[in-house]
DNA sequence: TTGACAGGTGACCAAATAGTCACCTATTGA
DNA sequence: TCAATAGGTGACTATTTGGTCACCTGTCAA
């Protein structure tokens, strides 16, 4: 299967808090990013490569950086895969409700 | 993070295989799952084990019989963490990568 | 022009994971 | 009743994966 690797991408946590930055602000360099996550820049790198390679996340070079931007495309499709639009209409519904109630406190 | 079980879960090919069929067909047992998938009787039902315990898959015991069904609330919980209300708008349409990547330049 | 800076590669080790097996309990129906 | 059936557990092994390091290339600015 092809879209194995975009899950075993999302499988870990540093990796999800990496779409989580670029999520809140596109754009980021690898030493911005690294600065955020307590480990080696190797090991942020290597991450950042994974998720690129297999599309969640595009880049450009800029000179001698390398900006990074958050791909939601294969996201879009997980979503699709397991939820048809009779269900996504309730579940939006629910999620709606869900952020209403945490505003509230 | 609490979510990170659920994002384990789905990294598992085999695990994705049985939540298609799920959604192709809810209510099925083990034994029913299990002729579809090419791995023995254990190896399926500790990944339907993983799935109930994250919550993407609730069962119901009839007799000596368990019933399972797919539960897509953790699925649109991943889509709403990555794609916020407008960006929804613009996936609906294949092809927003490539029109992204433009008006970025 | 040269030293500091941003990014990149291959190898290595420790930890986590998938799949199997021996063995078990509970329910069904001839 | 009792054999077949459906489901369940803990231990074990082979493989995968995360994180680090030594070492390298290209870019910028004093």
């Amino acid at each position: 299967m092809e879209d194995d690797r975009v899950f075993k991408a999302l499988a870990d946590p540093t990796r999800r808090m990496l779409l989580d930055l670029l999520f809140q602000r596109d754009g980021q360099t690898l030493k911005e990013l690294q600065v955020e996550i307590d480990m080696t820049r190797f090991g942020v790198m290597k991450h950042l490569r994974i998720l690129e390679n297999v599309g969640l996340v595009v880049s450009k070079r800029s000179g001698r950086e390398k900006l990074h931007f958050l791909n939601p495309v294969p996201i879009r499709a997980i979503h699709d895969r397991w939820i048809d639009k009779y269900s996504e209409h309730r579940l939006s519904a629910l999620g709606a409700l869900k952020r209403e109630l945490e505003r509230k406190g």
